[in-house]
DNA sequence: ACTGGCTCCTGAGGGC
DNA sequence: TGCCCTCAGGAGCCAG
């Protein structure tokens, strides 16, 4: 599932191939995404030259003169650089022709991904207005965190996937940051330190940090024509490892369920 | 103002 | 080998 370092790393790939093309058409074969694929993306982007590729949050920007298309991976959501005769393959939803024949290939099994299009500056649109900081931006600290969750009830790993309070922190990495931190998922986000939430500012960070190291390096041709994505399956020390040894102290990792999400945690190094 | 639960969807994996 | 069931998950939305 495209986690922050993933989409950052399409993001990257994506500029290098797609900015300075001129966009010569939109096939829509399945509308029915996240939201429905608004016409406007098939009638107004056609003709548009790309001048941007930008990210906020998951969600990529590809802008023109005449608007911005938002576009999400959700869970699936794959995008490939293929020739625009390649033969379709199932969920193949969305093609973006662009001159010289080339074409970026938007697949997408689940259907949990976007493509929207927008005429008002990206940052405007409900979707993207009341997003919280990105990870690396100087507004995103311990202190900020602090007092965000003055009197929050919620699990703090629920609270740290929350997009108003930070983006970009999926299920992956809120456990992994967890881990590095030492914090335990499920103490009430309002009851941690001052300390313990630079530690876990920290500790976000690193661990999207490593992460787009890591695809920079396993995913840089990930819109080749094999259109294999391959996310990495980087070291993840608590993740999908219940009953592993911790590779901290050597307890079995503990799972559980915090809000719905699977949560993996080692009950000695975690408080 | 928060919190927790629901929802969309398909493929993978387990049990038999 | 095949069928059926359950589950996973990003994130907006809504009810309480």
């Amino acid at each position: 599932m495209p986690e922050l370092p993933e989409v950052e790393t399409v993001r990257r790939g994506l500029a290098a191939h797609l900015i300075g093309q001129v966009v010569t058409g939109v096939v829509v074969r399945q509308a029915r995404l996240r939201w429905p694929v608004p016409d406007s993306l098939a009638l107004q982007l056609p003709g548009q030259t790309i001048r941007q590729v930008e990210r906020r949050a998951k969600y990529l920007l590809l802008g023109t003169a005449a608007g911005t298309a938002i576009v999400h991976l959700g869970m699936t959501g794959r995008l490939c650089w293929v020739a625009a005769d390649t033969p379709l393959r199932k969920h193949d939803h969305i093609d973006l022709l662009l001159d010289g024949g080339q074409c970026l290939r938007f697949n997408d099994s689940r259907r949990f991904g976007a493509w929207l299009w927008t005429t008002e500056p990206p940052e405007q649109h409900p979707l993207l207005r009341a997003l919280g900081p990105e990870p690396f931006d100087a507004a995103f600290s311990g202190a900020y965190l602090h007092r965000c969750a003055q009197g929050r009830t919620a699990a703090v790993k629920t609270f740290i996937m929350d997009h108003h309070i930070v983006v970009g922190v999926g299920n992956i990495y809120a456990n992994e940051a967890l881990f590095a931190a030492g914090i335990d998922p499920l103490r009430p986000a309002g009851r941690l330190t001052e300390i313990e939430w630079e530690r876990l500012a920290g500790a976000i960070r690193t661990v999207l940090t490593d992460a787009i190291r890591q695809g920079g390096t396993t995913l840089r041709d990930f819109v080749g024509s094999r259109g294999e994505p391959g996310y990495f399956q980087q070291r993840l020390c608590v993740y999908d490892r219940y009953r592993d040894p911790c590779p901290r102290c050597g307890e079995p990792i503990q799972r559980c369920r915090i809000g719905q999400r699977a949560s993996y945690y080692c009950p000695r190094c975690q408080r």
